[in-house]
DNA sequence: CATGCTTGGATAGTGCCGCTACCCGACGAG
DNA sequence: CTCGTCGGGTAGCGGCACTATCCAAGCATG
């Protein structure tokens, strides 16, 4: 298929295809002549995932590139390709470490780690971007004046392991090997504003159920 | 204390203390004279909870003057107020009624709505914000071809359903009553980084745990 | 072969958003 | 009286996700 009809298909426009292009978010298609590309259903695919990450998932394009690269990058293996590709995900803003609470939230983030037996997440400890994105959320809650410690966070946290179990149960049943990773990727983006949409949607009703509607 | 003190207080510049000031973020101070005005520790609180709600939380700048005015009305009862703010909370992009996967995604979420009994959800359906950016989430994971459909929802929405207890219960023992409402809209949008971060610590852990490091 | 539309590629511009730099006149301490 | 600081207001900046416009090469039709 061409440009237009790509556009047409995708409910993307051709400009901002091109400009996706041209961001390297999709591969070129295979150019006919000098005024022709041909693009494949694969160049579909992967421009409503980039579509998704962006308008869903609120990953800059920057960071979607660089998801992507690792995405496509077979030289890695499959382990390997998805940390890349998940590690490069959008973080929050990175620990102050002027700020006091910054050390006690990290203090008590190992804690919680020690507490569930997360071996794995204490290894590599402060050296992974959602590690530190959590030290900043819980110092930031703290810095409000509510306490979180690891007790407290800890049965959040073999919830949110619980969740995990059944995301790699779904990764394992579905995907074929050669989309797991793009898989993976795309739930760990797009799945996320369905947790939280439960939440809040669970929030709302156990709010009704205890306080009724008033 | 002055303007400077509480830029030196809460680590965030004048010019940018004053940007919110005009913007309607934070209250004005108690005016002087001419060329002073006083603020005190509610201003403080109030300025730590902006910047929590904007950098940590990313709500922009409009959304929070929006959640805040509703946090600050006192004409309305805790109840609605606190439905007020949380509706106001930035939602994703509204349905595109044109794609397929919308209705279908829709009746999805509608049936696990009845599967679970959420019946204050159902009650007010579609006209939630929240609702709705489920539906476009779950749309957009069908429309990348995943299916996503209630019965595989539901054993994550019975986990975000006990995370909701969770809330409520430290909700009801901590918060004084007055500042409950603006204790739940923090926790609202300060938790969510927190579980999200959660949940793909836990996905590492589990990761490692099923494949090693490789 | 001539005409006119479409194609892909390149470049510059737009609109929004979250600040931020600068200026001004009013103070108040020494 | 002087000088530094205060607050308030205005205009501008930098980043981001597009988007409008131009261009020359093709292709389809008469």
């Amino acid at each position: 298929m061409r440009l237009a009809e790509l556009s047409e298909r995708s409910g993307v426009s051709t400009a901002t295809i091109k400009y996706y292009l041209r961001e390297g978010l999709v591969p070129p298609g295979r150019q006919v002549n000098a005024t022709t590309a041909e693009y494949d259903d694969g160049h579909l695919r992967r421009l409503r995932l980039v579509r998704a990450l962006i308008q869903v998932g609120r990953v800059p394009v920057a960071k979607a590139r660089e998801v992507l690269g690792h995405v496509d990058d077979e030289s890695l293996g499959r382990t390997i390709r998805l940390g890349a590709a998940l590690w490069a995900l959008p973080q929050g803003p990175e620990p102050d470490e002027e700020d006091p609470a910054v050390p006690a939230a990290r203090a008590e983030v190992d804690r919680l780690l020690a507490l569930l037996d997360w071996d794995a997440a204490r290894e590599v400890g402060a050296l992974s971007p959602v590690h530190r994105s959590l030290v900043v959320a819980v110092a930031t809650l703290n810095g409000l004046g509510y306490g979180w410690d690891a007790e407290r966070l800890a049965p959040y946290a073999e919830l949110m392991h619980a969740a995990a179990r059944l995301d790699l149960d779904s990764l394992e049943a579905q995907a074929s090997e050669a989309e797991r990773v793009e898989t993976a990727v795309a739930a760990a983006v797009l799945f996320e504003p369905v947790l939280r949409a439960l939440h809040r949607l669970a929030q709302e009703e156990e709010s009704a159920r205890r306080y009724g509607i008033e």
